[in-house]
DNA sequence: GCGCGGAAGCTGTCCGGACCTTTATACTGG
DNA sequence: CCAGTATAAAGGTCCGGACAGCTTCCGCGC
C-alpha cells in the first residue's frame, strides 16, 4: 500500500498546450478572443504559473496566440499554421550573387516619385526617393543584371560605398547607417528587356527577364529601400530554401 | 541609510545574453566548444538559473548555441545570423493564386526521369515519376499557368482530387496522404513560352515566362513532389514577406 | 465633457529549491 | 578486449512565491 503509482499525474506543459490548442479548435476559444488569464489556466489544469506560461510560450511560438504584458492572451490562429523559415540565414543571401560580381553605376540622382513610379514602389506619388541606376557584372564583364536602386534621401551617400566590394546595397545600409530591415516584401515577375537598357546588358531588346522588386522596411513598416532588378534569361536563377519551422511536434 | 540604491542591480537576462554573446564574440567560448554549465554561469554572473536559462534559450533560438539535455552546451555560431520568416505561414500561400483559380489535366502518366529531365528535377536519373501535366484556369476561363508536376508513384492516385478545388497538389499530398514538406526548395528564372505550349496557354510563342521550380521534401530529404511552372508574363506576380525572427532586439 | 491619476489586472522577470531524463564516462565482470 | 552497468553531470521540467512593468479602466476633479 505504500507508495501507489499516483493515480493522476500532473500535466506535462505540452499536454496543457495540446489541451488548449484543443479547446481553440474546437471554438471554445474563438480567434480573437481573450485566453484566460494565467492564474485562471493554472487552477483549471492544477498547474504552477511556470507550466501554463511554458505552453502558452509555446503557442505563441506556433502563432496560435499572441501575448502582451499587461494585456493578455489573444488567439490569433486556430491552429498552427506552419511557418517556414529561410534557412539561409542572412539577408544577404536573398539574393546569392556570386562573390565575383560587383555594381557599376551608371547614374544617381535625386527624383521625385511620379504616378507611374509610385505605383512600382510603395504606392505613394510625390515621395523624395535617391534613385540609383547601376549594372552588375561578374568579373569577365558579363552584365547579370539591371538595377533600379531607389533609397531614401538621407542614406544617399551610400552610393560612396557601391562596388567598393561585393555587397549588395542593403547591407551596406546596414554596415553604415545601422538600418536592417525588419520586412521585406519581395515581388517575382517576368517581364522583357527595355531597348534602353538592351545595349548595356547586352542581350536584344525583348530578352525574357525575371524582374524582382524588393522593398526593405524598417521597424515602423516604412520602407526605406526598394530595388527593381531586371535579369536577362538564362544569367540568373533565384533560388531559396524553405524549412518547416518546428521539425519534431509538427 | 535606511535603503540605498543597490549599487549594483542584478543582472537581467537579457543581460547575461550579451555578456555571453560578447565573451563569444571575443573568442572566450570559440564555436564548436562547450559553455560552461548552467550552473558554473549562474555562480559567474551571480544570477538564478532561471536567468541563466533564459538567456541561453535565447542565444539558442538565435542559434548561436545548440543544447542538448545530459551533454551541455555548445557554441555553434560566433554571431547571430539574422534569420527570416515567411510571415504568410501556410505552405498553401508559397502560391497565392486567388481563389477562383482550379488546376484543368491535360495528361498523366507514369514516366521514368531521363537524362534531360533528371537534371531539371533532382538530378537522379532512371527515378520514377507520375507525371501530371495541367494548365491553371481563371473562372473566366483565361489561362495563367502550365503547370508540369511530378510525384513519387505511391501519390499517383492524388489525381482524382486535382481540380475539384482549389488547392495546389502538396495539400492535397497532405490531406489525403499526409505527407507534408519539411522542406522547400524554389528556383525561378525567366523563360519563354514553348511553341507547343503557347496556343493552350493563348499566348504567342516566345512569349516572357516566369519559371517556378518547387521540390517539396519529405524529412529524410527525399523529393516526394516536383513542379515545374510556367507563367505566362503579365499573368502572375509572385510575392512574398519576410520578417525578421526576432524584431525587438535584433 | 474632458483629462488625469490611481488602482486593478495581467504578463514579464526573477528567485531558490526539487526532481526527472538524457548523456557521457568510468568501472567491472566476462 | 568487449559489453554491460553503475554513476555523475548536464540540461529539462515543475513548483510556490515575489516583485516589476505595462494596460486598461474607472472615478475624481476641473
Amino acid at each position: 500500500m505504500a507508495r501507489t503509482k499516483a493515480r493522476k499525474s500532473r500535466l506535462r506543459y505540452q499536454e496543457v498546450a495540446d489541451a488548449l490548442l484543443g479547446q481553440i479548435a474546437n471554438d471554445r476559444h474563438p480567434v480573437g478572443t481573450m485566453l484566460p488569464s494565467e492564474l485562471e489556466l493554472c487552477q483549471q489544469f492544477s498547474v504552477s504559473r511556470y507550466t501554463v506560461r511554458e505552453a502558452l510560450r509555446w503557442l505563441g511560438d506556433m502563432g496560435v496566440v499572441s501575448r502582451r504584458q499587461g494585456s493578455g492572451t489573444v488567439v490569433c490562429a486556430r491552429e498552427p499554421a506552419a511557418k517556414y523559415v529561410q534557412s539561409l540565414g542572412s539577408l544577404g543571401e536573398f539574393l546569392q550573387y556570386p562573390d565575383d560580381t560587383r555594381l557599376y553605376i551608371l547614374s544617381a540622382r535625386d527624383l521625385v516619385a511620379d504616378k507611374a513610379l509610385a505605383e512600382k514602389l510603395d504606392g505613394r506619388q510625390r515621395r523624395h526617393w535617391f534613385h540609383i541606376e547601376a549594372v552588375r557584372r561578374r568579373s569577365d564583364g558579363l552584365p547579370l543584371c539591371w538595377s533600379n536602386i531607389y533609397v531614401l534621401p538621407k542614406y544617399a551617400s551610400v552610393v560612396q560605398w557601391i562596388g567598393k566590394d561585393t555587397s549588395p546595397v542593403h547591407l551596406l545600409i546596414d554596415r553604415h547607417f545601422d538600418q536592417r530591415p525588419a520586412k521585406v516584401e519581395i515581388d517575382m515577375f517576368a517581364g522583357s528587356i527595355s531597348a534602353d537598357n538592351a545595349s548595356e546588358l547586352e542581350v536584344e531588346e525583348g530578352t525574357p527577364a525575371l524582374v524582382i522588386v524588393r522593398r526593405y522596411a524598417e521597424t515602423s513598416g516604412r520602407f526605406y529601400e526598394i530595388s527593381v532588378i531586371e535579369h536577362p534569361a538564362d544569367r540568373y536563377t533565384y533560388s531559396m530554401e524553405l524549412e518547416r519551422a518546428w521539425g519534431a511536434r509538427y
